[in-house]
DNA sequence: TAGATTGTTAATCGATTAACAATC
DNA sequence: TAGATTGTTAATCGATTAACAATC
């Protein structure tokens, strides 16, 4: 087990996979080695919060030499549990759904496997997007039940989520990514981590605005 | 001006579009008036926070009654800009990029206007998405400067994202939606909003592995 | 060894919650 | 008017930063 059972912060767990990111940039570029005073720059946070949030997981550096970038990302990853079997699927096979079924970066650098696709509409039940098939969501129940799928992506309109959630999250789901401009309200067993695009969106024109407004003021 | 150049922290920004979208609700709902403890239950907030959130931006309720859940709504779309213009273009006309070109509720529901998307693959441009043109990635400075565009969802791969964004924060951009998985340095009177969708799923797989492991542990 | 940098404790800062006087 | 609920101040809580002894 990554930590000991102590209840790491949600913003802590919000920050590794950034770190994972920039650590796997230093891999990429052979760079062996990383103090969290040279990463702190790149990253611009704090030095201290690097060490902060990395020790909530134990110490992965070395006094006098920093961190080894190799060690440190594989350990993030699987602190993230990126050396786990990520079987997901997709429900919503519309221009979203296709979409991250097509973004290879999943597969190809963190191991997630998108295992199928689900819709209610006919033209698209049958179709394949980049070798996985779109399946009609009547087969849900099973398919979750016989692959023990725990992730899924959920790209279907908002009046349709809260229900058929709840009833994923009977079958076995223990993790929504949910692109749905909805809240959903599930067991405690089960986590939802939201995509609200629009309200992404919204606080961008927010910050446009007023920047504008403060040039103003000047 | 919505707030007369006070610094509202980003947490409470990042809140509004969500209250926005409770009050949306409601306000189909036909629900007129609203109190703090009412909203907070239904939104699984404090009543303190949401009143502490709005008296950011001004007493928009009364003693005694609460908050007109038209007039509340209203209020907080102008505090986000949703009353201004917010025209946008799209970079990369891939799956991601047509997704949110296809994506019909930025329009209808909060006033925004893809003008076009632009792409450099000669396969897509020229063709349309929603009604909307493709048009080749060379037409970007003059289509930002002649149209004058401040919004650009940014969905084009990685390695191209930054020296793209540097040049259309030249021709004009003020605010860009960043799905590229990397950090845009850009000058201090342009705001990013950053969706990084690999970060999002490895946050979710954390959450869901380690409740797997907490109800173990009981 | 001396220098560098961690891991960790203590101090600070900011955000959230509680409380209540003001007032509709 | 009495009751309800805001706006706002004060208290609490948690997260971030600073500092430094431990140690490679």
């Amino acid at each position: 087990m990554a930590n000991s059972g102590k209840n790491i912060s949600s913003a802590v767990i919000k920050r590794l996979p950034r770190y994972f990111r920039y650590l796997g940039a230093l891999k990429a570029r052979n760079i062996t080695r990383i103090s969290s005073k040279e990463l702190s720059e790149q990253m611009m946070v704090t030095a201290s919060q690097i060490r902060q949030d990395l020790n909530n997981f134990g110490g992965f550096g070395q006094q006098g030499y920093g961190y080894n970038v190799d060690n440190l990302y594989t350990e993030i990853g699987k602190i993230l549990g990126l050396d786990k079997r990520n079987d997901m699927i997709i429900v919503g096979a519309g221009n979203l759904g296709q979409a991250l079924a097509n973004y290879q970066s999943f597969n190809e650098d963190y191991g997630y496997k998108v295992m199928a696709l689900f819709d209610v509409n006919p033209k698209l039940i049958g179709i394949s997007v980049r070798g996985v098939k779109v399946l009609d969501t009547d087969e849900l129940e099973n398919f979750i039940k016989t692959h023990g799928i725990k992730i899924a992506a959920l790209t279907i309109p908002k009046d349709q989520a809260p229900a058929i959630a709840k009833k994923m999250a009977e079958w076995g789901i223990k993790g929504f990514w949910n692109f749905a401009p909805i809240d959903l309200h599930l067991p405690d067993n089960v986590t939802v981590e939201n995509v609200h695009l629009a309200e992404s969106l919204m606080t961008l024109t927010y910050n446009v605005h007023n920047r504008e407004e403060q040039e103003q003021e000047q």
